[in-house]
Parts: structure tokens; C-alpha cells; sequence
DNA sequence: GTCTATAGGCTGATAGAC
DNA sequence: GTCTATCAGCCTATAGAC
């Protein structure tokens, strides 16, 4: 059975070996510049060899973004693990950021994507908990850590009241809104992002704070 | 030259006409989804026909893009009327989300866009200023709406001291992240427009608020 | 398991008839 | 000015040789 094993482990091989090529492509090209030629160029095989390990174009671009929710999730890991409330406000946000800052082709694959693809992936985020501790998707584990995170703080009374929800939607809003013009615009555009993002976490607190 | 003019209107009938198809496919499909042989079916010409109105298709989209920004600039304007700084603002805030709830699909062709058609989009932003008041682009227009509010705000001694523009830029981010996140979810995902636009602009007020 | 070859469909853009 | 016809190029996906 050490025949049996090399094999999957030959196959594996070779889907990550797509799936990296799969990366640099949509990096460079958003992920409608993502051809099965392109990949199967890139790693040197023929177009036909890649439907044998993904059923179609499609269930790489779904890879990509269900990977690129469990990368955001990893950064966001550490700063979940803070006690205090609006210290780890604070961590989540600077987590947020830097997710977006060294990862800006990831955050644009799974956030900034035109109509069609974005209801579809919409879906991916929601449902689809496999492997996850709540069956919930990696998407809405990311929020839920936020969302949490604004209820302590109303509950301890730190924070006004207020549906804790619908704060937390405004506040990622605001990190999202950071990131994505950095990550759409021109660098002469625009000016200091770290400065831009002290501003919104201070801001943040000062907002929403009792 | 009656009839000089007569051909001149109508050739500039069939432009509009072109570009309202454009906007229409646009809107359904994004910037990525809009073909010559689209529009041609939708105004029900032959493909090559466009040509004659249109350098190639690239130049439609551009077209798209600018009367965008000027769409955006027109719902600003009002805004930019107010006398009294601190209302200006709020006014500002309230135009913009309404831009973004109003006309999702202009707003998401000229703002979420993939790289390479981002970068060039910028160019447009900034540069470009035929037609308008001061040699500067739409974009970089409506930008300095609110970049001049925040520094007669910060003059005033209303807001903290710091650079207006970062400032700008970071109010400016808010507003983008709210509307873009509903640009691009699904509509169950999230739950109160109004209230997060509100929380934000009030959330801006109490941010940088001396 | 990987290849070559190919079907079938989309695209932008152009040439030439009318 | 508008048409039809067409080229050349890309795409996804599949069939069949090896």
C-alpha cells in the first residue's frame, strides 16, 4: 500500500501545483484573467491534464477563495486570543489591516469581485462549514470574532448600547473601506496608511465608546 | 448647413444611444461582461457599426467611467452648498451613500474594478479636467468637496488638528467600505443600511471631534 | 496519467458590397 | 452609414492515442 500512498501523495502535489500557479495568475490578473491555459502553461502540462484534478474552471476559482478565507482567518487567529475586549478590538483590526497590506491580491480575490462572482461567493462564506469547529464557514467565523468582541464591550458597558451586529458590520466596514481603496488605488493617490488605520481604530473606540 | 447639423445630432443620438446599452450590460454583467457584439444586439446594429462611433471598445468603457465620476460629482453637489462645515459634512456622508444605494452598479464600475483596469482608471481620476472648473478631474473633484470641509474644520478648532487629507482620505474610506460592502454582498448577509451610514457619520463627528 | 487534436463558442476588429 | 462575411485569436472541455 506504499504504492497507494505515493500516488496520493503525487496528487496532491500536483494540486497544489496548480493552485499556486492558480494564485500568481489572479494576482496578477483578478480571477477572470484565469485561464486553464494559463495554468497549464505555467506548470508546464498540457490543458486537458488539469480536469484531472479539478472537475472545472470553476472549482479552482472556489479553491482560491475558500483558501483565501482560511488565511484571513489565520491572522485574525492570534488576536482572538486577547482578554480584554477593546485591546482585542484593537488586534483584530491592525490583524484586519495587515491581512489586507501584505496580502493584497488574497484580499481582492475574496472581497472586491464583480456582481456574479460575488453573490456565488457569498454563498462560500456563509455555509459550507467543513472541517470548521461550528459548521459554520470561514467567512462568518472571521466576523463572528469582531461581532463578539463589540457585544462584551456593550455588555460591560464600554461601548453604548446599540445592536452589537450592526456595529460590528459598520466597523469592518470602515477597516474594508481602508484596505480596499489601498488596494484599488494608485500608490501616488493616496496618502499614509498606517496613519489612516491609527485613525479608524482610535476612531472606532471614540465612536462607538460610552 | 442645416443638414450638417441634423447629422451631427444624429450621430451623437446613436453615441448616447450606444452608451445607455453600455450601461445597461455594465450594470448586469460588470465592465469585464460589456462586448461590441452585446451592445450591437441591444441597439440592434451590426458589431462593426459601433466602430464608426467608437475608437474600439476600451473607448466605450472609458466613456462609462468619466460620466460615472460625473454622476458622483452631480449627487455631491448639493451638499457642497452648505455654508455651516460640520453639516457639510453630514451632508456629504448622506450624498455619497445615497450615490452608492442609488447607482450601485455606476458606483461599482467606477470604484471596484480589477488591477489592471483600476490603475489606468485612476489616471482618469486625476488628470484630464476638460470641461470642469479648475483643470482637475471629476474624482479628484469630488475628493476635495470633502478634503476642503475637514481643513475649515480643523481651522475652526471644531476638529483635532492633524492633515486634512489623511483625514479625508479615512472618512472618505468609511463611507466607501459601507457602501461597497453593499455593492458586493448578498443582501441577507447584512442588516441595517441607514443605521450603519448613520453610526458612521456620526461615528466620523465624535472621531475626530475636538 | 499525460499527451495531441479538436469541437464549438466566444471575442475584437476589419474588408468590401450596397 | 450600415450591412454581411470573415479573420485571427482566445476560451472551455472532451475524445482518443500512447
Amino acid at each position: 500500500m506504499g504504492i497507494a500512498e505515493r500516488r496520493e501523495r503525487q496528487k496532491a502535489e500536483i494540486r497544489e501545483l496548480i493552485l499556486d500557479a492558480a494564485r500568481e495568475i489572479v494576482g496578477k490578473e483578478g480571477l477572470e484573467g484565469l485561464t486553464i491555459r494559463k495554468i497549464a502553461d505555467a506548470i508546464e502540462y498540457a490543458p486537458g491534464t488539469i480536469y484531472l484534478h479539478f472537475e472545472n474552471r470553476d472549482a479552482i476559482a472556489r479553491e482560491l477563495v475558500v483558501s483565501g478565507f482560511m488565511e484571513l482567518v489565520g491572522y485574525m487567529a492570534p488576536a482572538a486570543q486577547e482578554s480584554d475586549p477593546l485591546k482585542r478590538l484593537d488586534a483584530i483590526g491592525y490583524a484586519y489591516a495587515k491581512f489586507g497590506i501584505e496580502r493584497p491580491e488574497t484580499y481582492r480575490t475574496i472581497f472586491l469581485q464583480p456582481p456574479a462572482i460575488s453573490s456565488a461567493l457569498m454563498e462560500l462564506l456563509k455555509g459550507e462549514g467543513e472541517g470548521t469547529d461550528d459548521g459554520r464557514g470561514p467567512g462568518e467565523q472571521a466576523f463572528n470574532i469582531l461581532a463578539e468582541t463589540v457585544a462584551e464591550l456593550i455588555d460591560r458597558g464600554i461601548f453604548r448600547p446599540g445592536n452589537p451586529v450592526v456595529i460590528a458590520e459598520t466597523i469592518w466596514a470602515w477597516l474594508h473601506g481602508i484596505v480596499a481603496l489601498r488596494v484599488s488605488c494608485s500608490e501616488e493617490m493616496l496618502t499614509d496608511f498606517s496613519a489612516s488605520i491609527h485613525y479608524a481604530i482610535e476612531g472606532v473606540r471614540r465612536a462607538f465608546a460610552r
